[in-house]
DNA sequence: AGCAGTAGATGCATCGTTAAATCAGATGGA
DNA sequence: TCCATCTGATTTAACGATGCATCTACTGCT
C-alpha cells in the first residue's frame, strides 16, 4: 500500500507538506513548484489516504449509521436513497442497520457508536437510545427523520403530513366525495397524527362530516388494512372513499373490497399515503399520495453532516417538492 | 472517552497486560488475579476499544460492503439479514450500497477499498470490477452472491436454482398441467439460465414437451411480465400454467389476465419464482417458490470471513432448506 | 550455592496521518 | 550592518492498540 511517506520520498520532501498539499494546512506552507509535484506524484503512485489512520488522528471515522425499521421496503429505498446522495456530496459513508439489530440488549449500537465507528446517527426508528448514548460517553450527532412521538420532542428532520393528508383528502372532496374514511396509523405517533389532523382540518374546512367510526388506526401491514376495510366496509351505510395512511396497507383494502364484491373505483375510491412502486400493479392500479422522501432522507443527511461539524440541533421541516396526488384506477367520482 | 491506557493506570499495570488480557496474547501471562481485575475494571469503566486505532494497527477494519442492485426489493432484504447476522457472529458491520453506485466513475469503491474501508465486498451484482480491483493494490476479498455470467466464472455462493425450477414445475405438472410456459430471465445470466434448464429438464422427465414460443426471456418489472402474457395468452393455444421467473414479474402477468379477462386459477395457474410478502396481497394471492435466500446470505458472509481471514477462494451451492412451493390462490388443477 | 527455567509482567516500536512547534534562509527596513 | 519579518519547509509529538523483546523475581534442580 503507499502512504504518506512513499509519496513523500518520491518528492523529496517530509511527509507534512504532502499531507498538507493534500488537505490544505494552514500552519504549512508550500510553494507552487512543490505542490504541482506532490500532486502529479500522488496520482503517479495512486496515492490513497489510510482510512483507519485518518480516523485515529482526527477522532472521526467519516462513516454514518441509518436505522430503517426493515429493509425491504419502497418508501425507505427512496429516502436512502437521499441519505446516500447527501452522504457522498458531505464525504460520508452510510451503514444501514434495521431497528430491531439495535436494542438495547444487541450489542450493534455500542459497537457503531461506543468504538467510534460512527460520527453519527439518522433513525427513522421509534428508539432513541438516550440511555446508551449517555453511557457512550462519547461525541455523537443524531437526526431523527421523520419521526417523534410526540410534537415537541420530534426534532430532527419531518415530513410535513398535515399538509400531505390535507392534499390527499381535498382530491377525493374534489371528485365529489363526502363520506370518507381515514384508514391506518398509529396513534401517539406525531407523522400519523398529524395525518389525522390534517384529514380532519381538511373535511371540516370544506364542510363535510368526519365520522368517527370510519376513523380506523391499524398497523401498517396489508393485512390490517383487509381487516379494517372488512369492518368498515361491511357496515350499514358504507363510505364512498378511503384515505389510508399507507400504501401497503391499502392494497390490503383492495383486496377485502375484493373480495367484497365491492367495485373500485365505481362504488369505492382508495388512495394510498406514499407512493410506491407496487401501485402500479395491484388491479385496479392504486391511486397514491406521493411524499418526498428522497428529500427528507437528503435533508435528514445534510443536518447530521452540519450537526457533526460542530453545528447545533437541527429541526426542519422538508415541504418541497410539495405533496402530490398520483393518480391511477383506484380512485373515480363520487357515486 | 475511555482508552486502554486509563484501564491500566486504574487496574496498576501496563497497558500490554489489559490488552492482553482482552485478547488474550500469546507473548504475554497474566495471573488470575490481574485478569479478574482488569475484567472488571474494564467492566466498571465501560471501556470500548477505539476502532480506529484497532483497524490501523491491525490492518483490518471489520467492515464489510455488499452491493445489491436495488434498496426496498424483499428479496433482497431477506438476504441482507442472513448477511447482518453471519456478519454480527463473524465479527463484522456491513455496509449497504446500490449496485449503481458503484460504477468506475463513482469513487466510491476506491473510498471503500482503497482507503482500506473495508476487508471485503458481497456482490450481488453484475460487475466484477477486476481492474478497480487491481489498482486498489490492497488485500481484499469478494464473495459473489448467486451470481456470475457462466458457469466457469460464477465463484462465490450461488443459489441452486435448476432445483428450484424443477420443483416449480414439478407442482404444475403434478396438478395435471402439460402446457406450461416459462416466463422471465435474461439469457446469458448462469442464474436464469439454470432455471431455464431446470424447468427443460423437468418437463423432459415427465414426458411433456416444450414449446420454445412459450419460453419467453424477459426483465423483471411487473410490465415486462405484463406485456409477454399478453403476447402468450393472445395466441391460438394457450398454456394452462405458467412459471414467471420472477414473483415481481409475476404480478404484472395476473394483472395482464385480468385484463384479458382469463380466470385465475381456474383458466390458468402462475407460479412466481421468489416468495415476497406482496404475494399474500395480489388477487388472487399468487402461489411462489420460496428459495434459501436467508441462508444465502448467512452462507456469503460467513466465506467472506473465511475468505479474509487467509481462507482460499469458496465456491459453494447453498442447497438447504431446499426450494419450496408456497401455494396460494394462483395455482389450481389444470382445467 | 549456583544456575537454568519459567511465570508474570513491562517498555517500546509501530501502524499512517495530522497539528503544532521549530528551523533555515531570504528579504526588507532603519 | 543588524535585527525583524516572512517564506517554505522540517521535526516532533501525538491519536490508541498491539506484539515482540526484554526484564525481574522466584522455583527447582544438582
Amino acid at each position: 500500500m503507499t502512504t504518506l511517506r512513499d509519496v513523500a520520498e518520491r518528492a523529496g520532501v517530509s511527509v507534512s507538506v504532502v499531507s498538507a498539499v493534500l488537505n490544505g494546512s494552514k500552519h504549512v506552507r508550500t510553494s507552487a513548484a512543490v505542490r504541482d509535484r506532490v500532486l502529479r506524484i500522488v496520482d503517479e503512485m495512486q496515492y490513497v489516504p489510510n482510512h483507519a489512520a485518518r480516523s485515529l488522528r482526527l477522532a472521526k471515522s467519516g462513516l454514518v449509521a441509518g436505522v430503517i425499521p426493515q429493509l425491504g421496503i419502497p418508501v425507505y429505498a427512496e429516502m436512502l436513497r437521499g441519505i446516500q446522495d447527501a452522504a457522498e456530496a458531505t464525504g460520508y459513508v452510510l451503514i444501514l442497520t434495521e431497528a430491531n439489530r439495535i436494542l438495547p440488549e444487541s450489542n450493534l449500537l455500542r459497537k457503531l457508536v461506543g468504538e467510534g465507528r460512527v460520527d453519527g446517527l439518522l433513525l427513522r426508528s421509534p428508539h432513541t437510545f438516550e440511555m446508551d448514548m449517555k453511557s457512550a460517553k462519547r461525541q455523537y450527532s443524531v437526526v431523527q427523520l421523520d419521526h417523534g412521538k410526540t410534537a415537541t420532542d420530534r426534532g430532527g428532520v419531518q415530513l410535513n403530513h398535515r399538509r400531505g393528508a390535507r392534499v390527499a383528502t381535498d382530491y377525493l372532496t374534489g371528485l365529489g366525495h363526502e363520506r370518507i374514511a381515514f384508514v391506518g396509523g398509529t396513534i401517539g405517533y406525531f407523522a400519523d397524527d398529524e395525518r389525522r389532523v390534517g384529514f380532519r382540518e381538511a373535511l371540516a374546512d370544506g364542510g363535510h362530516e368526519v365520522r368517527e367510526e370510519w376513523v380506523c388506526p391499524v398497523g401498517f401491514a396489508p393485512k390490517d388494512g383487509y381487516e379494517a376495510a372488512r369492518s368498515i366496509l361491511g357496515g350499514g351505510q358504507r363510505p364512498t372513499a378511503m384515505l389510508v395512511s399507507n400504501s401497503t396497507t391499502a392494497t390490503g383494502v383492495l383486496g377485502a373490497a375484493a373480495d367484497m364484491g365491492i367495485r373500485v373505483p365505481e362504488e369505492l375510491s382508495v388512495i394510498g399515503y406514499h407512493d410506491i412502486e407496487a401501485a402500479d400493479f395491484t388491479r385496479p392500479a392504486l391511486t397514491t399520495l406521493k411524499m418526498p422522501f428522497y428529500e427528507l432522507g437528503y435533508a435528514g443527511q445534510s443536518a447530521l453532516a452540519a450537526m457533526i461539524d460542530g453545528g447545533a440541533r437541527v429541526d426542519e421541516v422538508v415541504d418541497d417538492p410539495a405533496p402530490r396526488v398520483i393518480v391511477r384506477g383506484s380512485t373515480a367520482e363520487a357515486p
